[in-house]
DNA sequence: TTGCTGCCGTTAGAAGTTCTAACTCATCGC
DNA sequence: GCGATGAGTTAGAACTTCTAACGGCAGCAA
C-alpha cells in the first residue's frame, strides 16, 4: 500500500514511475501558477478554480493533487520557508563573507524579489489557520545560522568596557539579556552566549520591522531610501 | 442636494432628522459586527452576508449602508487610524508623562487589545487595493506626536561627545541621518532636528518589528516573554 | 500482445460568497 | 391625508470551494 507500484521491480530510490513522474509535474505545475497568483493578488485571492482555469483544466481536477486550497496553501508555506532557509545556509557556506551583514542583505533580497511571498511566513497570520509542524524545524535551521553568525563576533568590544568607568550607557543591567538566558529553549540548543541571543533576536525583529512596512508600502508617501534606512538599522546593530 | 433634508428648518449642526439618525445608528452597528468578525476570523474572511444574518437581515439590505465589502473595509481602516490617532494625542495631552517610553506602552497596550485591527493598519497589504487618502493626514497627525516627543529630548547626552576623543561608536558619519534630513518630506513641516527624524523612524520600525511578530504568534513557542523585549528594544532607543 | 486495474479529467450539483435588479411597504415631511 | 423617499425583501447572475459520479486512457503485469 505504502509506495505504490513498489511492488517487484527494484526501482531505487529516486526513479519514479511515469505516472508519479507527471504528477510531480503537474503538482510543480500547480504551485508555479499558485504563486504567480499570489504574487499579484495576495495570499487572500488564491483560487482554485483560477489555476486549473490558467493550466487548461476544469477546477475539480485540482483535488487529485491537493485536498484543497488550505493544503496548497500549506506547501506554498513550507516551499517559502524552505527557500529562505536555503537561501540563508547558502550564504553562510559560500564565499562572500558569510557573516552578519551578507545574511541581512540576503534576507532584503529575498524578501524583494517576492514580498507575497515574504508575507507568507511572517505577514498577518489568518486567524483559524495553523502553521505545519515541520516549518518550526526549519525555523530552527533559521535561527541557527543567525545564532551561528553572531556567535563568532566577540560579544562586546572587550577595551571599550574597561576604559570607561562604569558608564550609566555601557550595558545596565542588560534584564533581557539575563531572561533570554535562561529562556533559550527557541534556540535549540545552541551554544550561544547570552549577547548572541539578544543580538539574533534583534537581528530579527529590527529588520523586520522595516523589511516589513517597506514591503507593504508604508513608505511609499514619503521620499526617502528605505534601503538606507536598512542600512543604518544594521549598522545600528552590528555596532552597539 | 447634499445634506438632504436641510431645505427650509433650521437643522442646527448635529440635529438629525430621524431618518439620519436610524441610519447612523445601523451602520454603527454594522461596523461593530464586522470588528467582532475581524477579530475572530481575520479580514479576508469578513462576509457581508454573515454581519446580516448576525443583525437580523437579509443579505442585500447591507448595501443600503456600504456600497460594498471595500467601502466598508475603508471604513474600519479609517476608524482603526482614528482609534491609533486619538490614543496617542490622548497620552499626549493627558499626565502620564507622555513622553516617548508612554507612547511606546500606549501602542502596544492598543494592539493588543485588538491585533487584527493593528494589521489592518501596519499588516500584509491586499495588492489590488488602496487605503483611502484621508488615511494619510491621519498618519501625519501620528507621527507629529512622535516628532513632538522626541524633539524634546536631547538628541544626544553633550558631554558624553566630548569626553571621549573621537570614539568610533559616537555616531560615525550617519549617513541615514543626513539624508533624512535632505528629505523631510514625510514630517509634513515638522520642524524636528535630524537626530529626532532618526529616531522617530527607528522608533516605529523597531517597535513594529516586535509587535507584528509578537501578534502574528511567532514568538509562541519560543517562552521569552515578548513584553520583556519590547522593554529592552525601547530602552535601547532612549539609549542611543 | 492482451487484458485489467487504477488514476486522470470530466460534468453535475450543493452550499457558500458578493452584488444587481425589481418589488413591497412603512415612514417622514409637507 | 397624501406623496416622495428610503428600507428591507426576494430573485438571480457570476463567482468561489468542494463532493460525487462517470468515462476513458495509460501504465502495469501476465
Amino acid at each position: 500500500m505504502a509506495e505504490p507500484g513498489t511492488t517487484a521491480a527494484g526501482t531505487a530510490a529516486g526513479a519514479k514511475s511515469p505516472r508519479e513522474r507527471y504528477r510531480a509535474q503537474v503538482r510543480a505545475e500547480i504551485k508555479e501558477r499558485a504563486w504567480e497568483q499570489i504574487a499579484t493578488s495576495g495570499a487572500s485571492a488564491l483560487s482554485l478554480n483560477a489555476i486549473a482555469k490558467r493550466m487548461g483544466m476544469s477546477g475539480p481536477a485540482l483535488y487529485r493533487y491537493f485536498a484543497g486550497r488550505d493544503e496548497l496553501m500549506t506547501e506554498l508555506i513550507r516551499d517559502a520557508y524552505r527557500s529562505l532557509a536555503d537561501t540563508f545556509q547558502a550564504v553562510r557556506a559560500s564565499g562572500s563573507g558569510g557573516g552578519v551583514a551578507a545574511l541581512a542583505h540576503a534576507l532584503r533580497d529575498w524578501a524583494l524579489a517576492d514580498p507575497q511571498r515574504y508575507f507568507l511566513i511572517y505577514g498577518t497570520p489568518v486567524p483559524g489557520y495553523h502553521a505545519p509542524d515541520d516549518t518550526t524545524a526549519i525555523s530552527v535551521e533559521i535561527v541557527t545560522v543567525l545564532l551561528d553568525a553572531w556567535s563568532e563576533l566577540p560579544s562586546d568590544p572587550p577595551a571599550s568596557t574597561s576604559d570607561r568607568p562604569a558608564s550609566t550607557s555601557d550595558r545596565p543591567a542588560a534584564p533581557f539579556e539575563e531572561h533570554l538566558a535562561d529562556h533559550r529553549q527557541w534556540a535549540a540548543g545552541h551554544p550561544a552566549p547570552p549577547a548572541a541571543l539578544r543580538r539574533t533576536m534583534a537581528f530579527w525583529t529590527r529588520l523586520h520591522g522595516v523589511l516589513s512596512l517597506e514591503l507593504a508600502g508604508q513608505f511609499t508617501g514619503m521620499d526617502f531610501d528605505p534601503a538606507l534606512l536598512f542600512e543604518a538599522e544594521l549598522e545600528d546593530l552590528l555596532r552597539d
